[in-house]
DNA sequence: TTGACTAACGTACACATGTACGTTTAAAAC
DNA sequence: GTTTTAAACGTACATGTGTACGTTAGTCAA
């Protein structure tokens, strides 16, 4: 267990770029993220250097451009961060997140059956893992 | 749409536990939140102020003692919170979340079922609300 | 009525966070 | 080779956050 710092909201956004694109340079980074918001360059290239000083990511400099790595699973810092969401915001209780997301957020028809599928599974495997 | 400031992680707890067990004085919910952690009275205190500065909660003085009631209802808050998580986090996509949870977390058969029920009154109902 | 309690209130302070500007420097274009 | 371009890097700064201390001031017991 490393026990980094946790990633800031910020952070976070750009980390998860990061997963998505696999190793990239801050410009690409940039790029992606800015399609859906506005951020300016210096900003993306500050996060990305504090991410990498949490431990979550490495980089290397070829010629003038820098490149980054993530370090992590982005299943991991997700779990991190869900269960602390869990904790402050349901006492620690999954389901109560798990209702609200069925019920008020875009599940569409086939997620619904992926899930059902997902809920026999483990009813017969009664067992974790 | 009023849009306050966003609560941070920490009063966010604190809001928690003011929407837990109602109406409340500083040191009822200090009493309550110090069941699973340690805080110091005042953090409690300065918390509270803050969550009303930004508008979650009002407060009066009855004597020398003031009491806090929640002026949000839970389930705002946490549609935000999460709508965040989901956005940084997930790209927007809920599911992810949910499989996550679902899989990973504490759902035990109980809930499982009732999981069930609920993706049958969707599925049933094809609507939203 | 006075002293002991104990809340409230103001305030503080270190560290985190979001945001970005200059300066330096290496590569590319001319 | 010199100019242009654009990245990295250091740095900065206002605001947010977690945490809590001192001071002031009601309340209650003696």
């Amino acid at each position: 267990m490393v026990d980094r710092r946790p990633l800031s909201k910020g952070e976070m956004e750009i980390a998860r770029t990061l997963w998505d694109i696999g190793p990239a340079t801050v410009r690409e980074i940039h790029e992606s993220v800015s399609e859906h918001k506005s951020i300016d360059f210096s900003t993306v290239q500050t996060f990305l250097r504090r991410i990498e000083s949490k431990g979550y990511a490495s980089s290397k400099l070829k010629g003038r451009v820098r490149t980054y790595s993530s370090k992590t699973k982005p299943g991991t810092v997700i779990r991190e961060t869900v269960d602390d969401l869990v904790d402050r915001l349901f006492g620690g209780e999954a389901m109560p997140l798990v209702r609200h997301l069925v019920e008020d957020r875009g599940i569409d028809a086939a997620e619904l059956a992926e899930l059902r599928d997902l809920i026999d599974r483990l009813e017969k495997g009664g067992k974790k893992k």
